[in-house]
RNA sequence: GGCGCUAUCGUCUAGGGGUUAGGACGGAAGAUUCUCAAUCUUCAAACCCGGGUUCGAUUCCCGGUAGCGCUACCA
């Protein structure tokens, strides 16, 4: 018989939803897109985000592990509301469910060792068939196998999964899914050791916890017949299942460590925004009402957000689009918002800037930020308007300083503004243009020769504005060192 | 292999029995200019295949194919 329907239940109630990674590797993006659906799922209901360490793996589980994953989670601004759980803290209560499994008869002691499944496997896989334990100790008379137990002999313990029918669950997004249970595997459920396995301790938590809903990723879908059955056996009300595609990589397999950065801090060391990955990982699989912009902030995603706009069908990561959002979130920040950021930023590239004058830290970030792709951008490209020290770009240079006669006319240049009275960028403008009238020679050519001598960089905003940015002492100085610059890029393209 | 899920521009996707199949990123061209972005204007770009059902399928059904997932005393 097909057993239960999706509860659903408690349309009133706020729903209680879960993040609960596993500590056996960072935070990946993976991840972090599950924990923002929780989170956006949570906010969008006025309800709660638990946060859960799955560590019943102690080999594999690190507390340096957790305390990555606490930490990209703080990055991607998201916050918990209960929790962290640690599920290595918590044995009792799975002790106590698998107990109430064994006494219900749906969980029995099996005594094949390791070598013997293992054995048996291969055997199967040779002969083609599925490798599915076949439930040798399931036969056991029950006494005896207690008897066998309680003599010290080590045993496992394995939930008895029905021996026909069917179990289905409603998904969120994938509607009604329905296994077959001669599918299902008389799973672990115990130990030898008495530690819980996966499925035990999840469903025990996520009863005891209340959870309402479970979002989580596609690849639990076939986990999830079992945990249903899991449900119905401790008595426990059945939450609804929302799975969400994957994410994958350009080649369209599963996003790992091969496709370059996965994991989220990677993405903060690349001067990514947090607010821009959040918007980005978002629209990873979810779609807003239609008319919608794909700019969307926090508050916007959280009133638009739906299970049912999710998509089922897997999505490849675009890195060119995550960009785009950075820098149009780049752009729209006040300066003080950046600040701060930009500042993080000096910090890991050991960069002071040359004035801590907050006004005109604030105005050149201001004129900076339209060509910002990354935060980055602030301590490579645009090096050269906070610090004396920075190296020119070879190619730039190549392109507007490769004439010498424009670089010995910069010289001349640079002596006109020394002996100026106003620098403003009226007046400095106007002081080059008479100068490239006077010479003969067209303002373009000094315009950009004197923007790769002052900036190092073929990009960069007006010219003038950038001279009204870095003064007039440093101006003068940087373009009377023309020809030193010119060397240098010659000498880093050797 | 078995089971499950999925399939619209290069990518993320909207749509849905009759549409010029819409948007975003990326691409191309042009305008602008002091370089590069930005901006504005244009353009190219998709319904996996085969059968049904139907007056009509990209849409519904079935099959195939492909991709992904699961198939542990990992989670």
């Amino acid at each position: 018989m097909s057993s239960n329907l999706s509860s659903g239940s408690g349309a009133a109630e706020k729903p209680r939803v879960r993040f609960a990674p596993s500590p056996t590797g960072y935070l990946h993006v993976g991840g972090a897109r599950t924990a923002l659906f929780n989170w956006l799922f949570a906010r969008h209901f006025g309800g709660t985000l638990i946060l859960r360490i799955e560590d019943t793996d102690a080999e594999r589980s690190t507390a340096e592990m957790v305390d990555g994953i606490l930490q990209g989670l703080k990055w991607l601004g998201i916050r918990w509301d209960e929790g962290p759980y640690y599920q290595s803290q918590r044995t009792e209560l799975y002790r106590q469910s698998a107990a109430k499994l064994l006494e219900a008869d749906a969980a029995y002691y099996c005594f094949c060792t390791r070598e013997e499944l293992e054995q048996r496997r291969a055997k199967a896989a040779e002969e083609g068939r599925p490798p599915k334990y076949e439930g040798t100790c399931r036969k056991l008379d029950r006494s005896e196998a207690l008897r066998r137990k309680l003599s010290g002999q080590p045993a496992a313990l394995r939930f008895a999964i029905p021996e026909s029918g069917s179990t289905s669950f409603d998904d969120a997004v994938f509607g009604k899914v329905e296994f077959s249970n001669s599918e299902l595997e008389d799973f672990v459920l115990l130990r030898s050791d008495g530690t819980p396995t996966y499925h035990l301790s999840v469903v025990a938590d996520d009863a005891d916890l209340r959870i309402t809903h479970i979002v989580r990723g596609a690849d639990h879908i076939s986990n999830t017949p079992k945990q249903v059955l899991l449900y119905q056996a401790l008595g426990a009300a059945i939450p609804m299942f929302a799975h969400v595609p994957l994410i994958l990589g350009p080649d369209k397999t599963r996003l790992s460590k091969r496709h370059g950065a996965t994991s989220v801090m990677a993405y903060r060391d690349e001067g990514i925004v947090p607010e821009a990955f959040r918007n980005y990982l978002a629209l990873l699989g979810w779609t807003p009402p239609e008319g919608m912009p794909e700019m969307l902030g926090d508050s916007e995603l959280i009133r638009l957000f739906s299970l049912k706009a999710i998509s089922r069908a897997n999505a490849v990561f675009d890195r060119v689009k995550l960009d785009w959002f950075n820098a149009e979130y780049i752009r729209t920040y006040p300066a003080e918002t950046l600040l701060s950021l930009i500042e993080a930023e000096w910090r890991k590239a050991h960069l002071t800037p040359v004035s801590n004058d907050r006004q005109w830290l604030l105005s050149t970030i201001d004129l900076l930020k339209p060509r910002a792709r990354s935060l980055k951008d602030f301590s490579g490209a645009f090096r050269a308007f906070f610090n004396d020290e920075f190296e020119p770009d070879s190619q730039a240079v190549d392109k507007f300083l490769k004439d010498e006669n424009v670089r010995a006319l910069l010289l001349e240049l640079a002596r006109r503004y020394e002996t100026c009275a106003d620098f403003s960028e009226q007046e400095s403008e106007r002081i080059l243009r008479d100068f490239a009238a006077e010479k003969g020679v067209k303002a373009g050519a000094l315009i950009n020769g004197s923007r790769v001598a002052l900036t190092g960089q073929g990009v960069a905003p007006s010219l003038f504005a950038v001279m009204h940015a870095i003064g007039k002492n440093r101006t003068v100085s940087r373009l009377k060192r023309v020809e030193e610059l010119a060397l240098a890029a010659r000498g880093s393209k050797a």
